[in-house]
DNA sequence: ATAATAACCTGAGGGC
DNA sequence: TGCCCTCAGGTTATTA
């Protein structure tokens, strides 16, 4: 579910909640995610959050004390309740805060993860290598030549290669190389340098809008306060089993990577 | 190094 | 109604 829109979506809900609360207490329902919760979690009672920030799809929480590392997985999301609503079902992790409200952890797959370390969270090892934010300096044409010159992979695989750049997920790229007018199939190192410019351009286009609508909800996103992502109603190709918005021409469903992917025959080349 | 594939897990929806 | 199948926003580990 959750790519960077709707990690930033959460970051942004819930940090005015924690910042500079207490954790009171931690009630793990549910241990059983991508790894297991380390039982140190649930001795984080007395903690001051500090802050909540994002790299990738990682929400980091700058603890008073150790870093928290989330990840939200396919079907993760967080809410902030007040203290005593009732737990839904795979309402796995419940943070009780010092001011009535609580922080609430739901993740039906389970293929979310939730971390603690003493050290640099950003020198952690799944952090460590990951490439560089969409939205950064750092991504730019010249960056994503370089990456996609040598490679005969489809350019959709590269842009949802984190160790190229992160955040990317399946609806958005789909979405940005509509937008950029390269089919998705497309051998990375066959696009012209201008394609890829526009990719560049339209990769960042694209976040930067679902991030101003909430993000895209599907099933199970939710805001911090309970609200869908109403990024799903610009999408103009992921899912999208009729007529291309632009042109008219049927949208057409391929594989690639494992993932559905969609695009116009005609508008992108 | 790069690329392709399986695996982790639950729930929703379609076909019969 | 119920059973069986396929598919879903992510990522890692393993294998060619």
């Amino acid at each position: 579910m959750p790519e960077l829109p709707e990690v930033e979506t959460t970051r942004r809900g819930i940090e005015p909640h924690l910042r500079g609360r207490r954790i009171e207490r931690v009630i793990l329902r549910d241990t059983r995610l991508r790894w297991p919760i380390s039982p140190e979690v649930s001795e984080l009672g007395g903690r001051r959050i500090l802050g909540v920030a994002r790299r990738a799809k990682y929400l980091l929480w700058q603890l008073d004390r150790g870093h928290l590392i989330w990840h939200l997985g396919m079907s993760g999301s967080m809410r902030v309740l007040p203290i005593g609503a009732p737990a839904e079902n795979h309402e796995h992790v419940e943070m009780r805060l010092d001011n009535g409200q609580a922080l609430k952890f739901r993740d039906p797959r389970r293929f979310g993860a939730l971390l603690y370390t003493g050290d640099d969270p950003l020198q952690h090892r799944l952090i460590r290598t990951l490439g560089p934010e969409p939205l950064g300096d750092e991504f730019t044409a010249e960056y994503l030549h370089a990456h996609c010159r040598h490679r005969s992979a489809a350019i959709k695989n590269v842009l949802m290669n984190s160790h190229i750049v992160v955040g990317v997920g399946n609806i958005y790229a789909s979405e940005a190389l509509f937008q950029a007018g390269i089919r998705p199939g497309r051998a990375a190192r066959r696009i012209s340098r201008p394609g890829i410019a526009r990719i560049v351009d339209s990769v960042r286009d694209t976040l930067a809008r679902a991030i101003e609508h909430g993000g895209t909800t599907l099933q199970d996103f939710t805001q911090a306060d309970g609200k869908p992502g109403y990024f799903r109603h610009e999408l103009q190709v992921y899912g999208n089993r009729e007529a291309c918005r632009v042109c008219g021409h049927t949208i057409k469903q391929v594989v690639l990577g494992q993932r559905a992917t969609w695009y116009c025959p005609e508008c992108q080349s």
